[in-house]
DNA sequence: ATCGCCTCCTGCGCGC
DNA sequence: TGCGCGCAGGAGGCGA
């Protein structure tokens, strides 16, 4: 579910509550993620303060009294704030309750996501260690692009949702700034000339700026930390629209996979 | 070094 | 109404 719209949303959404509030409690209901949870996850966060949050690509990670808590949605995750008591629904995995009646509910159906406890800082843990270049800065750049890619062979499509290249580009915005720059999903990485991947990372960062303008994606299920529903869903261009018309030129719009992802393009201006 | 395939898991929408 | 199937926004790990 969410890319890094929704993640830098759901950091502002959950930030006003949980920022100097201190965790009294924790329920652990499933410890089955990507990686299990630490074991010991309940005495190591009980009476600890939370002093501030922080998002590095689709990461979240917090700064506590003694130590860090890393946090990844996965595909189906979200955090969401309750007021004491609230019902717990089904797949709220792990539960913190802070002072003042708020608690913070770890949701993910999938499981797919991470909710670890860190003594160190998780900027050297080895998951971020390996991370690109965050989207929104002034190091994403065509020139940085085109570098990265000379020795890369692999659809462009792919080339961008490489984390290790940059990160917090999924499926959506890579199908969304590929069609907005004109260029087909299934070119090589290292045929694309300079102006094209300055056209390419124009559209991701106003994609990306966007979506985060409003709030995140809806889809499915995604509820953002506040539980206000985001509304970007209604101006994607291409992505869920196979067989409709593209909307510069009419012609009908095909879907390829690329990695074992729905690649969804405009035959005709996608070249 | 690089690439593509596989996997973890649940829920949903579709066609029959 | 019910069932089986394919698909889903992530990303690490593996063999080739």
């Amino acid at each position: 579910m969410p890319e890094l719209p929704e993640v830098e949303t759901t950091k502002r959404g959950v930030e006003p509550h949980i920022t100097m509030n201190t965790i009294r409690d924790i329920d652990v209901w499933n410890s089955h993620l990507r990686l299990p949870v630490n074991h010991d996850l309940t005495s190591r966060l009980r009476n600890q303060t939370i002093f501030n949050i922080h998002r590095r690509g689709k990461y979240l990670w917090m700064t506590l009294s003694a130590g860090y808590l890393l946090i990844h949605l996965g595909m189906s995750g979200s955090l969401r704030i309750c007021h004491t008591p609230t019902p717990r629904k089904k797949h709220d995995h792990i539960i913190l309750h802070f002072d003042r009646n708020i608690e913070l509910r770890y949701h993910d159906p999938r499981r797919f996501g991470l909710f670890l406890w860190q003594e160190e800082s998780p900027l050297h843990h080895s998951l971020l260690q390996t991370l690109g270049v965050e989207p929104l800065t002034a190091e994403f750049n065509a020139r940085y692009l085109l570098a990265q890619a000379i020795t890369r062979r692999i659809a462009v499509k792919s080339y961008i949702m490489d984390h290790h290249v940059v990160v917090g580009v999924g499926n959506i915005y890579a199908s969304e700034a590929l069609f907005l720059a004109n260029i087909h999903p299934q070119r090589f990485a290292n045929t694309l000339e300079l102006s094209e991947y300055a056209r390419l990372v124009k559209y991701i960062k106003l994609l990306l700026r966007r979506a985060i303008q409003v709030g995140g994606t809806t889809l499915r299920d995604f509820v953002a930390g506040d539980s206000k529903p985001g509304y970007f869903k209604q101006s994607l261009l291409v992505y869920g629209r196979e067989h409709l018309a593209c909307v510069k030129c009419a012609s009908t719009l095909q879907s390829v996979k690329i990695n074992q992802r729905s690649s969804v393009f405009c035959p005709n201006c996608q070249i």
